[in-house]
DNA sequence: ACTGAATATATCGGCTGCCGATATATTCTG
DNA sequence: CAGAATATATCGGCAGCCGATATATTCAGT
């Protein structure tokens, strides 16, 4: 799964929503972090949905303007929890082995006296 | 970052590790989830050299054969340790939200046994 | 002695996928 | 009336992943 797929999952987790929507609702909840942009989004729909992770839930016309809402399937559900916790062990073995690479001796890789300060 | 570097600087967190050493130890630390490469491994490993998160730390040769070892520079592990916190903020707010629309009244996104069969 | 697997390096082409640019249309603000 | 925001969608370039391929040595099995 890659990184915007994961983010369309997880901006649609808690209800559905709108493409734009989703746009706006990943850059909040990432405080910024991560700006998923249109040309992304809808590659990212339309593959989320011929996988069976997302459906479309309905369309609104809002003051003269479509709004297409998607909301997540059984599976989609499924499939971001996964990544979740796939995505929670990789940061946990990076700041594992992160850890071990500055208590190790021998051969400190590259560990400066600036460093330790901003790996806590 | 790409996921494949990621795991890269995490296999090299702890200690300067050869490209094949690289690619089992990824396996082994991701418990066989993640899969390097072959292929992907040296455009990775060069990738990250230009930008200047690893640095060829040796070559030696061992039993005949070549073993090109690479190790994090202080860049490297720093921005090693801030995609781990991103990652790891990603997944908990993955989670947040499958607990929030699971508990959440109105429009449940497809949680729950009833909506299994029906969704598809 | 020979074969195949493992170890170890590296390259190349195809395919997937991200993103900037672009297009269209309405509403709201200045 | 112009520009920004809202909202959709497409297209082409470029980056990056991966299978296939190439080369060479060591080790285990037959």
């Amino acid at each position: 799964m890659t990184q915007a797929a994961f983010f369309v999952l997880t901006a649609l987790a808690d209800e559905p929503r709108h493409g734009y929507g989703i746009l706006r609702e990943v850059e909040e909840l990432s405080d910024g972090a991560v700006q998923l942009r249109v040309g992304t989004l809808y590659g990212v729909l339309d593959r989320l949905t011929a996988d069976g992770l997302i459906v479309l839930d309905r369309e609104e016309v809002q003051q003269g303007r479509l709004r297409r809402y998607y909301r997540l399937t059984d599976e989609g559900m499924r499939a971001l929890d996964a990544e979740a916790e796939r995505m929670a062990a990789g940061a946990s073995a990076a700041k594992q082995r992160i850890a071990e690479g500055r208590k190790a001796g021998g051969t400190p890789p590259v560990t400066g006296p600036g460093l330790a300060g901003g790996l806590a």
